[in-house]
DNA sequence: ACTTTGACTATAA
DNA sequence: GTTATAGCCAAAG
């Protein structure tokens, strides 16, 4: 599945938001899933990003932490840490596995996209 | 067609 | 404050 962009499947629809993250800022699962319209699906969101790896362009997962603004989904990167090494790259500082000041890094397309 | 799972979240103790 | 449990939806086995 090239995802081509008129895909209207729930995957592509999480990649479409996941992709508008600005670079050095974070989102949510339940923000994203609660702007496509499904609050309730956070998990497929996630589930999404297992898959996002078909997805094209590629979706910067890494900027897709959980609501605790922990790297949840680290482990399922290639290399231990290579989440938060991308991370710091962008400018945001993680520490134990778990983004800082998160809540000034968090991005919230319902809020940042409602304008 | 049914069961299990999963990168979550909210609530209860 | 943390830890445990339940609810949730959609896809994979």
């Amino acid at each position: 599945m090239q995802t081509l962009g008129t895909e209207n499947d729930f995957f592509s629809a999480v990649y479409e938001v996941v992709r508008l993250i600005p670079t050095g800022r974070v989102s949510t699962y339940g923000a994203i899933a609660r702007y496509l319209g499904t609050a309730r699906s956070s998990r497929m969101v996630g589930w999404a990003m297992n898959n996002s790896h078909d997805c094209f362009p590629p979706v910067p997962a890494h900027r897709v932490v959980n609501r605790n603004g922990m790297l949840s989904g680290k482990a399922h990167f290639g290399s231990s840490g290579e989440m938060q090494r991308l991370l710091e790259a962008e400018g945001v500082k993680v520490e134990n596995d778990k983004v800082l000041e998160f809540q000034q890094r968090f991005w919230d397309p319902a809020s940042e996209l409602a304008l």
